[in-house]
DNA sequence: CGTACTAGTCTTTTT
DNA sequence: GACTAGTACG
C-alpha cells in the first residue's frame, strides 16, 4: 500500500506522467492540490530527481505555504530543498541575485500602488500632463497592462504613439521607468517583466537556472498572463518537463492580465503534451455540482468536460429574495446563528461570498450585533494602510536610502517642520547632482536656496544614521520599536483625538507582532531587508489562518482555491452580479468571466450553499433596484428550495431616493427574515428571452464610491488578523483598574490613572506616570498592569 | 508652514 | 457615502 494507492485512475495518471509537458484539467475540487504534491513525492521518491531540481509555482503565498506543508508531510527529508514558492517571490529571488546585470542595484525597493501613483504624480507635472483629462490611475493601468505583456516603453511608442493619449502614456511609461530605477525600485509587474528581460538578455542566466529547474509544476494556470507565461516557457525550455494545473472555467483574472489563452492553447505550444482531466469531484454535493455545471453550460469556447461526483445528493440550494439588503444581511447573520445554536455547524465551517468589497459592511454591522465572531479579507491590505505604510517608510529609509518615496513620506512625519518648500529645494539640488533625495538631506547646509530651513533637515539625518548604525546590533523587534518611540511616531498618535487613532495604533501594534513573528520563524537574525521583502509580497488572503473558528467575509475572488461545508452567495443580483460593467459591457466574453466568477463562488461549497439577493440596494449613497442575478436564473429550478420570482421588465421601474434611513427605519432589527416569495414562473419561461432584455436600463450609477470598508479595528472576538472594527466600547470594567489605581506600563513604569473615558472604540486611559509624567492612551494598546 | 474646509472622485475583482 | 487632494487662510 502506497500514498499513490489512494488516488483515482486519472489523478495517479496526472501523478505519473513526469517527463514532458503535461496539461492536468483539474475541475473544481478534483484533488487538484493532491496530485501536484504527490507529483513532487513522486519524483523525488520513485523517480530519483533531485528536490533541488524540482520548481513549483503558485498565485498565492497562502497556496504556496500549503504546498510547502503538504510536500513536506509527504516527502520528508530533502523537502525544504524544492522550490515552491509564488511568481512574484521567485522573480523577487532571481532579480536580488542577477538584476544588476540589467544595470539596477541588486537592493532594490518594491513598490505598491499607492508608491507608483506618487511616482506617476511627479511624472505628471514634470510631463505636463493635464491629470484632469488623463489620470495617473488610468495611465499606471495602461502601463501595467502593457507589462502584462512585456511591451516596454519603446515599444508602446511605437505601437500608441500616433494616438493622442497613447502618446502622452507613451512618454509617461518612460518616464516613469527612469524615476523607478533612478529610485533603485521595481513595481509588482516589473518583477516578472524585469525576469523575464534578465533571461532573454543573459544566457548564462538563464541557462543556470533552466538546469536547476528541471521539473516546473505551475498551478492555476488559467490565471497566467503573458509575462508569467514567457517566464515559465523561457525556464521549462531546457528540459520541457512542465507540468500545469489549471481550469479554464475558473480563469477570473482578466482584468490582470491573465490570458485564458495560456491553457486554451496549451496544447499548441507543446504539441507532445499529455493533457490528464481530472473530473470527479470529491468536494460538494450532487446538487451544488449539478448548479454549477448548469451555469457555467452556458459559457462558449470551453474545453469539454463535465465534473461529476459519487457524494450524496444533498440539500436543495436556498435561495431567498429580500425587499433590502439590510433584511438580507440580517437574514445570513440569523441563519449562521441558528445553525450555530442548533449545533449544525463552526463558524470556521461558513463563508460569506459577495462581488465587491464594499458588500460586507452591512454584513459586518449584522455579524456584530448577533455577536458572530467573522474575519473580513480583503479591503485594503493591511500593508497598504497609512500608519503601517508610515512604519514601513521608515525601515525603507533606514534599509535603502535611495527609496526617495519613503523618504520623502517620512520626513515630515510627525511634524518636524518641514515643508513642500524645503522638499522642493533638496530634490531640486538632488537633480543637479543626480544624487538621491536622501543624499542630498546629509548635506543640507551646502543647500543655499533652503536657508534656515537646513537646521530642521540635521536632525533627521542624525536619526535616520544612528537607526543605520543600530541595525548592526538591534534585533528587527528592537529597531522598530526603537523607530516608533524615537520618531514620536507612536506618541503623536497616543495623543491624538482623532478618531481612528486607536484603530492604527492597534494595526501599529499588530505590525510588531509580524515583526517578532518574522523573526521567531528563522534561526539566525532576520535582516531588515527580507522583511521588507516579505512585507510587500504578501495578500490579504494569505493572513488567513484555518485554526480560528470564525465566519469568513470575502470577494468571490478571494474565495478561489478555498472551501467551506456553508456558503452564502451575497448579491445575487444583475448590476451587483453580474456587475453592472459587464453587463452592459458590449464585450460578451466579459459576462463568461463573470459566470466564471459564478462558478468558482457554487463550488465552494461542499454541503450547504445558499443564495440571496435583494430588491433594493444601497451603492455609493444611491438606492439601486436590481433584478435577481441571471445566474440564479440558469440554475434549474428542481435544485432550488424557492424559484426566483420576476417582475415584468417594465414593472422594473428604475429610480431612486435617498431612502438610507428609510430603509433602515423599514429594517426592524432581528425581524423575521425572508418575505414569502412569489410562486415560482416555470422555468421553461426562457430565462434567455429575460437575460437578452436584461440590458438594466439605467440603473443608476454614478461613479463614484469605491470605498474600502471600515478601518481596521478590534473585533470584540478578534484575533488582530484582517478584522475590522466594531462599534463596542471596551467596558471600563474589563481593564482590570479604574481611576485612582497604580497601574504598570511597559515602556513608562508606574503612574497612577487619573482618568477613564469609554471611547467608540476603545478607552482612554489618563495616566500620570512618575517618571514620564501625565499621557494619555488607549486602553487597548497601552496595555497597562494594575499594581 | 500648518490647518481647516471644500470640491471632486470613485475601475468590481488583486498578485 | 467617504476619502483625498487641493486651496484658502491663519
Amino acid at each position: 500500500m502506497s500514498i499513490y494507492d489512494t488516488l483515482n485512475d486519472r489523478q495517479k495518471q496526472a501523478v505519473m506522467q513526469i517527463d514532458g509537458p503535461v496539461l492536468i484539467l483539474a475541475g473544481a475540487g478534483s484533488g487538484k492540490t493532491r496530485v501536484l504534491t504527490h507529483r513532487v513525492a513522486y519524483l523525488i521518491d520513485k523517480a530519483g530527481v533531485a528536490p533541488y531540481h524540482i520548481l513549483a509555482i503558485t498565485f498565492t503565498n497562502k497556496a504556496a505555504g500549503e504546498m510547502r506543508e503538504r510536500v513536506d508531510q509527504i516527502v520528508g527529508f530533502g523537502a525544504e530543498q524544492v522550490w515552491v514558492s509564488t511568481f512574484h517571490s521567485t522573480c523577487v529571488r532571481i532579480l536580488r541575485r542577477y538584476i544588476d546585470r540589467l544595470g539596477y542595484d541588486n537592493h532594490f525597493t518594491i513598490y505598491d500602488a499607492d508608491d507608483q501613483k506618487g511616482i506617476m504624480k511627479e511624472v505628471c507635472k514634470k510631463l505636463q500632463i493635464d491629470t484632469k483629462m488623463l489620470k495617473e490611475r488610468t495611465i499606471l493601468n495602461a502601463i501595467s497592462s502593457a507589462k502584462d505583456e512585456l511591451i516596454d516603453p519603446q515599444e508602446y511608442e511605437m505601437q500608441n504613439g500616433f494616438d493622442y493619449n497613447g502618446g502622452k502614456i507613451a512618454k509617461a511609461y518612460r518616464e516613469y521607468q527612469e524615476t523607478l530605477k533612478k529610485n533603485n525600485a521595481l513595481d509588482f509587474d516589473d518583477l516578472i517583466m524585469k525576469t523575464v528581460e534578465l533571461f532573454k538578455t543573459d544566457a548564462q542566466v538563464l541557462a543556470g537556472y533552466q538546469d536547476r529547474f528541471r521539473y516546473i509544476m505551475v498551478d492555476e494556470y488559467q490565471d497566467t498572463n503573458t509575462a508569467q507565461f514567457e517566464l515559465i516557457r523561457l525556464l521549462a525550455d531546457g528540459h520541457r518537463n512542465l507540468c500545469v494545473v489549471g481550469d479554464d472555467d475558473q480563469s477570473i483574472y482578466k482584468f490582470r492580465g491573465a490570458n485564458i489563452r495560456n491553457i486554451l492553447d496549451f496544447e499548441k505550444v507543446y504539441p507532445e503534451a499529455c493533457v490528464v482531466k481530472l473530473e470527479q469531484n470529491y468536494r460538494s454535493t450532487k446538487m451544488v455540482l449539478d448548479a454549477a455545471n448548469a451555469v457555467i453550460q452556458n459559457n462558449t469556447g470551453r474545453k469539454d468536460k463535465a465534473l461529476w461526483t459519487d457524494k450524496t445528493e444533498g440539500e436543495r440550494i436556498h435561495f431567498r429574495q429580500f425587499d433590502t439588503a439590510y433584511e438580507e444581511a440580517e437574514y445570513i447573520a440569523g441563519d449562521v446563528a441558528k445553525k450555530k445554536r442548533k449545533g449544525q455547524v463552526s463558524y470556521g465551517d461558513c463563508a460569506v461570498l459577495y462581488r465587491t468589497n464594499a458588500q460586507s459592511r452591512l454584513l459586518e454591522e449584522r455579524f456584530i450585533m448577533e455577536g458572530i465572531p467573522y474575519d473580513v479579507i480583503g479591503g485594503t491590505n493591511f500593508y497598504a494602510r497609512r500608519e503601517i505604510k508610515d512604519v514601513l517608510a521608515y525601515l525603507k529609509t533606514i534599509d535603502n536610502g535611495r527609496d526617495d518615496v519613503a523618504v520623502k513620506r517620512i520626513i515630515n512625519l510627525p511634524r518636524r517642520g518641514i515643508g513642500a518648500t524645503t522638499i522642493l529645494r533638496v530634490q531640486e539640488y538632488a537633480d543637479e547632482r543626480e544624487i538621491s533625495f536622501y543624499d542630498a538631506l546629509r548635506e543640507a547646509d551646502q543647500i543655499m536656496t533652503i536657508g534656515r530651513s537646513a537646521v530642521k533637515l540635521k536632525p533627521f539625518v542624525t536619526m535616520i544614521q544612528s537607526f543605520r548604525s543600530k541595525t548592526e546590533f538591534f534585533s528587527l523587534e528592537e529597531l522598530v520599536k526603537d523607530v516608533l518611540e524615537t520618531t514620536g511616531y507612536l506618541k503623536e498618535l497616543e495623543e491624538s483625538d482623532e478618531e481612528d487613532a486607536a484603530d492604527r495604533i492597534e494595526n501599529i501594534q499588530e505590525l510588531v507582532n509580524k515583526v517578532v513573528a518574522f523573526e521567531a520563524e528563522r534561526d539566525e537574525p532576520a535582516a531588515l531587508s527580507e522583511f521588507l521583502e516579505e512585507v510587500a509580497l504578501v495578500a490579504d488572503i494569505d493572513r488567513v489562518e484555518g485554526e480560528n473558528d470564525r465566519v469568513l467575509l470575502m470577494t468571490l475572488h478571494s474565495a478561489k482555491g478555498l472551501e467551506f461545508k456553508h456558503i452564502y452567495l451575497a448579491g445575487m443580483e444583475d448590476g451587483v452580479f453580474p456587475s453592472y460593467m459587464t453587463i452592459t459591457s458590449d464585450d460578451p466574453m466579459e459576462i463568461e468571466e463573470e459566470r466564471r466568477l459564478a462558478y468558482v463562488g457554487i463550488t465552494r461549497a461542499r454541503e450547504d450553499l445558499t443564495l440571496t439577493c435583494a430588491k433594493q440596494r444601497m451603492i455609493r449613497g444611491e438606492t439601486q433596484y436590481n433584478p435577481v442575478s441571471r445566474f440564479v436564473r440558469e440554475i434549474p429550478p428542481l435544485l432550488l428550495d424557492n424559484k426566483p420570482f420576476s417582475p415584468k421588465p417594465r414593472e422594473r421601474e428604475v429610480y431612486q431616493e435617498d431612502s438610507r434611513e428609510q430603509s433602515r427605519l423599514r429594517a426592524k432589527p432581528f425581524a423575521a427574515a425572508a418575505r414569502p416569495l412569489a410562486p415560482a414562473k416555470p422555468y421553461a419561461a426562457s430565462p434567455s428571452a429575460y437575460t437578452a432584455r436584461e440590458k438594466p436600463k439605467a440603473v443608476p450609477i454614478r461613479r463614484g464610491g469605491g470605498k474600502a470598508p471600515l478601518t481596521v479595528g478590534t473585533n470584540p472576538f478578534g484575533t488582530g488578523n484582517a478584522v475590522k472594527s466594531s462599534a463596542e466600547p471596551v467596558p471600563a470594567g474589563r481593564l482590570g483598574y479604574a481611576e485612582g489605581d497604580r497601574v504598570r506600563h511597559a515602556r513608562y513604569g508606574e503612574g497612577t490613572v487619573m482618568k477613564i473615558e469609554p471611547g467608540p472604540r476603545d478607552s482612554q486611559v489618563t495616566v500620570v506616570f512618575d517618571e514620564a509624567g501625565q499621557k494619555i492612551m488607549y486602553a487597548g494598546f497601552a496595555k497597562l498592569q494594575k499594581v
